[in-house]
DNA sequence: GTCTTGGTATGACGATCGTCATCTAAAGAA
DNA sequence: TTCTTTAGATGACGATCGTCATACCAAGAC
């Protein structure tokens, strides 16, 4: 059946969409082509008219679902100083909500190890994607005005954040994780948004989740 | 044939290394029963006598994984003052060899968003795994008297750590990687081992790098 | 020397994986 | 209307997975 022409391409979206979700909540390996088919409506048979290769897969998957984080980036480097972004990029990074769903949060922390692991494109496009959203980050964030400072700080703020989320979904017991995340929210806020920080509760939390 | 009664719980250890070892540098979900039976040097057939299940292979394989980093820490831990406990788990758990050997280095980093994965009897015992080495390494880094702060810091060393090995190993172009793990030494150091730091070279590397 | 025992090897099972050849069916061109 | 085209469905393939029943075989008990 001869569709629009749009048509096969807001497929191809449904298709890595469904993936990037997939491989976020359940990992790479564990997700079979036929689920992601399924997830997106679709029988598995139709996979091979899109991709070659399980793998183009994983790194389209990949470089979308960096992509999809763009947009709360821009809502970050609307804050007016840099204490602000920063403190925007920690509550929700930090926040029960983006803990709670790895489907739809942060790739580095829910598919960085396994990323690591790969060869080849897959591997590349993973390595390319992680690097140039590492600079949009800092571009949203201005936390310095030197830009080699600038990035260094970013990837410093950045790593405490990718590890204190692997360590909040490590725990088991979720009063403890809760109260991980507070903590690691009040030090990042010291250490990024200066020393008077307003209480916790007045911050509105939004949906930066995905900021990474 | 009747072997020694040391024998049987030997070879147990052997198929627990091995697979702690082929779960870091493959994945969990990568790595087949027959690939770590045949690490240890043993065919397929024999493992369930030693493991009901491959889930408790997972479970057993990451509380081993964190017992053979005690070690170490005894080692971080003769060190006499808090900045040089410090300096010495940042160096080498920062270094390009802990980065390289992913199947003898940190458990948390090479399958932590697998754990976070699971759900039962495995998962259980990676949390409680967790838990208990961020305790240990709190008393082999006391880095403050007061034993809630002590921990706290602690997790927020680990934290910037375990994010910034996850990026090194993201990032493709070696030199990249590099300058990202100086540059994270560096600001650590700073961070956590006084103002005063003499320079990178003066301190020799040592095998820690299995220190969390 | 024979018997018993238990750790390991052999080989096979059903399920699921990635992949692909083939068919179906409907939208657009004639 | 009829023909052409092509996104997607069907079903099957070999490989690999976890699992297990069974056979083997030498060290210790007698």
């Amino acid at each position: 059946m001869r569709y629009p022409p749009a048509h096969k391409e807001a497929t191809r979206r449904r298709i890595l969409d469904a993936a990037s979700q997939a491989f976020r909540e359940q990992g790479v390996a564990e997700t079979g082509v036929d689920e992601v088919m399924r997830r997106a409506g679709l029988t598995h048979g139709g996979f091979y008219s899109h991709f070659s290769d399980k793998s183009e897969l994983v790194a389209e998957a990949c470089a979308s679902a960096f992509d999809a984080a763009v947009s709360n980036l821009e809502r970050i480097a609307a804050a007016p100083t840099p204490a602000a972004r920063a403190r925007l990029l920690i509550d929700s990074y930090l926040g029960t909500r983006h803990r709670d769903n790895r489907g739809s949060g942060c790739l580095v922390v829910a598919v960085g190890a396994d990323m690591a692991r790969l060869r080849g494109a897959a591997r590349t496009g993973y390595a390319r994607g992680f690097a140039r959203h590492l600079t949009r980050l800092g571009d949203a964030l201005r936390l310095d005005p030197d830009p080699q400072r600038n990035r260094d700080r970013v990837t410093q703020l950045m790593s405490s954040l990718v590890g204190a989320l692997l360590f909040a979904r490590a725990i088991d017991d979720p009063r403890q994780s809760d109260a991980m995340l507070h903590s690691m929210r009040q030090h990042l806020r010291e250490q990024y948004c200066g020393r008077a920080v307003p209480s916790e509760k007045s911050v509105p939390l939004h949906d930066f989740m995905r900021a990474f």
